[in-house]
RNA sequence: GGGCGAUUAGCUCAGCGGGAGAGCGCCUGCCUUACAAGCAGGAUGUCGGCGGUUCGAAUCCGUCAUCGCCCA
């Protein structure tokens, strides 16, 4: 394969693309065309991949990132660019634990417990094992071309290594701190989760009104609750200072049911009065916004819970319970009392992002990260565009989250994950943080030390992806090559997990942001634009795809399918038509290989020996070219697709390739070399243009034309420069396609198919005649003329059709077959047609302010059409005047 | 409650200040030596409603409606 010398090219066979695909495949990485760094006198560009979960295999979303991430790597290596594409993948701390412990529960009826810490962690790196060489093998399927020689994973030594260091430093900066607070505590997982892993969902619940009596029994003070099982942390009510309903009770003492406890009636503008009953228990323990009303009032916090969500010794005769069914209890007895009122409310409810278990705050130690210093500079750097997001609306998002951010709890009481690197003294309870493993107490000298139990987030090592991949905190040379990145290109659902994240630690320790462009995809969604869920088992599986389609068609559909930041439906209509513009490059491929066998090397077409056709194909080629390439660069893919599958089929497939048969077939030795060498040349050009969006079928029709690269990979990505724009090729090539349709277009209405030979009159202006002579080949060979007169004053046959155009009257001769009555209708049809447009252009140019106001060109634009659309209007009242005769 | 997005041909979506587009589907005719997974021809739209700006609005502004997402 690769540098084949003329004449012993491969021919193209039947498609096959399966097998093409992974043999194409084999070779590069053979050949080890992705690794980047071999040319260090390119300009470097990279992209960080976003690593993809160990959980489970990849999915068409994944497809969908990685192949807008190998369209730009790919036109950034043929545009002379060392070009590194970073792959790697992510342990992904919950979600693999979840799906390890459920297997483990499946297959062998065990929790993680019975195995211990050391055992199940080794169960889970097993897991990612398998799960890293699947992916790794999905990626190859999708043509990615990621260094793999570089690939990192989350938990390897490397990127510990740097976790820790990043670890250390926020911790002796004052950045990490460790604290009793109130975390979001999913009792399923049994870990403390950050804000953003909360997803809030509306509820149809209840809203409880309690009545609590006063201690001194003049009576009760109703609040209202939707967590009445809470009741038992109650160290207060409170009410708003303003509100007048309730100031005289303020200071007075209530007496909580069944436990009995006295807790006063306190005042807190926190109190909303128009709320339930404009009481609110409170409770520090089990709701934020209690708890700090609890710090302003200096209030203890009573936790009433214990991890897995049932109530705790606290609870009086309820201890033990589950929280659910401690809610429903309580309303018994509550009833039963006779002091409880319920009233349906809708309110929304945190579940876990994870497993969708209602989260419950919880007052815990946990490890924070304090985000206010780290959120200055990261706004800073997207106001100040050193970071921008594509489309930009996406930058408001980012914005007003970090406007509200709160610190980040980042520990987790998880085994799979990076082990949080503090370690307690017991004897003293020091506290200490350091790069290496302790052994001794710096405060008091003691040797017993233990570690802290809880991982971290998996985000907090996520966040340092971008240069922790490139070998920080050593400083290497990939670091200081390739960092920062050009491109980020991800989903818009994970700019606050991962994205911000990136950006405020990249500017933390390597005071730069981590990349240029942050590019936002919307999500796949399944034909009825239903989210793809593994519960809905609506997923779909990029493999299948391929194996039923191609690579490279799921990736032109993908890359194509939607604007960026617009969700995509997947449909297999849609796959069906990117197959077809797959299998028409295969087949024009195939009809320009075994066309020109005989070329011996490519080279640009030798200017004076082309014909209008080939002027006009090289044209539209550097247009395309142009067009098309501005749009890449601008992460307008939909819109580049657009432009080169426009190209490729409406004009290069079904105008060039038909008209290059007039030479092709024809004995004009000159002419049949030059379209020869035009055919060639364009079909490499716009191979070349395809290559990022459709790898595979590029590089082996590629290697069958007479080009001396080694592989489409690293050949040059096209530029013309203009050179070949020509106008007046352009012109007269669509004069010579509206004769041929209008031509067509008659011959349908006449039920006269193109197997029938009739004879084509054009009457031809003066100032075009040489023009349309000059086409007259391509007409015959396409309009399959009995005989062509081309002509300024034809003699007009009495029986015709005419279709009227400007500066040709395109007439075929009907002799005897004539149906006149049709066709004076038809051309009556006609001039009301043009009548109407001539009115329309002399109204607009009446209109004085339009005239006036608008730019000249337009007014000039319309002028003309005005007088294109009275010319044919006159002639073709002409022609019905010569009918009636 | 705040913000964002969507609303365009039967379906899925582009276009985002100068006469409505594509793919699929539909109708008609073609096995024309690259391709019937094709070729040629054709039909189809008060560009969600209402106001406004402008010589000119699918496109800009306001407002309302419906659907979806994010945040609180």
């Amino acid at each position: 394969m690769g540098n084949q010398v003329a004449g012993e090219r491969p021919a193209l066979g039947v498609y096959n693309a399966k097998e093409m695909e992974g043999r194409l495949y084999d070779w590069w990485l053979t050949k080890g065309f992705f690794k980047a760094g071999n040319d260090k006198t390119k300009k470097p560009y990279s992209i960080v991949m976003p690593p993809p979960n160990v959980t489970g295999v990849l999915h068409i979303g994944h497809a969908l990132d990685n192949a807008m991430q190998d369209l730009l790597i790919r036109m950034k290596r043929m545009q002379g660019f060392d070009a590194l594409w970073m792959p790697g993948m992510d342990h992904a701390g919950i979600a693999t634990q979840t799906r390890v412990e459920s297997q483990l529960l499946k297959t062998e009826g065990k929790t993680r417990h019975d195995l211990g810490r050391e055992a199940f962690v080794k169960r889970v790196w097993d897991w990612k094992e398998e799960y890293a060489t699947t992916i790794r093998q999905q990626l190859k399927r999708l043509g990615a071309s990621c260094d793999f020689s570089r690939e990192r994973f989350t938990m390897d030594e490397g990127l510990s290594k740097a976790v820790r260091e990043v670890f250390v430093r926020f911790y002796e900066k004052g950045l990490i701190y460790r604290g009793n607070y109130i975390i979001h505590w999913c009792p399923r997982c049994e870990t403390a989760l950050s804000d953003i892993e909360v997803e809030h969902e509306d509820t149809n619940g209840a809203l409880y009104h309690i009545a609590y009596p006063f201690s001194d029994g003049t009576g009760a003070l109703t609040i209202a609750t939707t967590r009445p099982e809470t009741m038992f942390g109650d160290v207060a009510v409170a009410v708003h200072p303003d509100d007048e309903r309730y100031q005289h009770f303020i200071g007075k003492k209530l007496i909580l049911p069944f436990i009995h406890r006295e807790i006063p009636v306190i005042a807190d503008e926190y109190v909303e009065k128009e709320f339930g009953t404009g009481a609110v228990k409170i409770t520090p323990a089990h709701d934020p916004n209690d708890f700090e009303v609890g710090l302003r009032h200096h209030l203890k916090a009573i936790n009433v819970m214990t991890k897995t969500g049932t109530l705790n010794d606290e609870a009086g005769q309820f201890a033990g319970m589950d929280r659910f069914a401690a809610r429903k209890k309580i309303e018994e007895e509550l009833s039963a009392l006779g002091i409880l009122h319920k009233e349906s409310h809708t309110h929304a409810v945190g579940h876990c992002e994870r497993c969708s278990t209602i989260i419950e705050p919880w007052l815990s130690t946990q490890w924070f990260v304090k985000m206010e210093p780290l959120a200055i500079p990261a706004q800073k750097a997207v106001d100040q565009g050193e970071v921008s997001f594509v489309p930009d609306r996406f930058s408001k998002i980012y914005t007003h989250w970090l406007d509200n951010i709160k610190d980040w709890c980042i520990s987790r009481q998880l085994w799979w994950g990076h082990r949080i690197p503090a370690f307690y003294c017991d004897d003293c309870h020091e506290v200490i943080v350091e790069r290496e493993d302790p052994h001794v107490c710096r405060a008091c000298g003691s040797t017993h030390l233990h570690q802290d139990e809880d991982v971290l987030d998996t985000w907090f090592s996520s966040a340092l992806w971008p240069f922790s991949t490139m070998g920080w905190p050593d400083k290497t040379d990939d670091l200081q090559r390739y960092f920062p990145t050009q491109v980020l290109v991800t989903g818009f659902d994970i700019i606050y997990f991962w994205v911000a994240r990136m950006i405020f630690t990249s500017l933390a320790f390597t005071e730069k942001a981590p990349f240029r462009h942050v590019l936002m995809h919307g999500l796949l969604r399944d034909a009825q634009g239903r989210k793809l869920s593994k519960s809905l088992g609506n997923g779909i599986d990029p493999m299948e795809v391929i194996d039923q389609y191609s690579a490279d068609a799921l990736r032109f559909m993908l890359v194509t399918g939607a604007t960026l930041g617009q969700d995509m439906r997947f449909y297999t209509e849609r796959m069906e038509s990117a197959q077809g513009l797959v299998t028409k490059i295969w087949n024009a491929a195939r009809f320009v290989t075994m066309n020109t066998t005989d070329v011996q090397k490519m080279q640009a077409p030798q200017r004076e020996q082309l014909d209008v056709v080939d002027r006009y194909i090289l044209h539209r080629l550097d247009e395309t070219i142009e067009v098309a390439t501005s749009q890449l660069e601008a992460f307008d893919f939909a819109e580049a697709g657009k432009t080169i599958y426009e190209f490729f089929w409406n004009d290069f497939c079904d105008w060039y390739i038909e008209t290059s048969k007039v030479h092709l077939y024809g004995k004009n030795e000159a002419k049949k070399a030059s379209t020869k060498e035009t055919l060639v040349f364009v079909l490499d050009q716009a191979l070349r243009l395809l290559h990022p969006m459709m790898p595979f079928v590029t590089e082996e029709i590629w290697q069958a034309l007479p080009t001396f690269g080694e592989t489409i990979m690293k050949a040059e990505f096209p530029h013309l420069d203009g050179a070949w724009i020509d106008r007046d090729a352009m012109a007269s090539m669509n004069l010579l396609m509206d004769i041929i349709r209008a031509v067509r277009t008659l011959r349908h209405d006449a039920n006269l198919p193109l197997s029938k030979p009739v004879p084509i009159i054009l009457k031809v202006s003066d100032e075009r005649l040489a023009m349309v002579k000059s086409t007259a080949p391509y007409i015959e060979r396409l309009c399959n003329p009995l005989s062509l007169v081309i002509e300024t004053q034809p003699n007009v046959p009495q029986d015709r059709l005419v279709t009227v155009l400007t500066d040709v009257e395109v007439m075929l001769s009907m002799e005897g077959l004539i149906d006149k009555a049709a066709e004076h209708e038809r051309l009556q049809k006609e001039k009301q047609n043009f009548d109407f447009e001539v009115m329309r252009l002399i109204k607009k140019l009446q209109n004085a302010s339009f005239v006036e106001r608008a730019p000249d060109e337009v007014v000039q634009k319309e002028r003309e059409k005005l007088r294109d659309y009275e010319e044919k209007r006159d002639k073709v009242i002409a022609m019905l005047d010569s009918l009636s005769k």
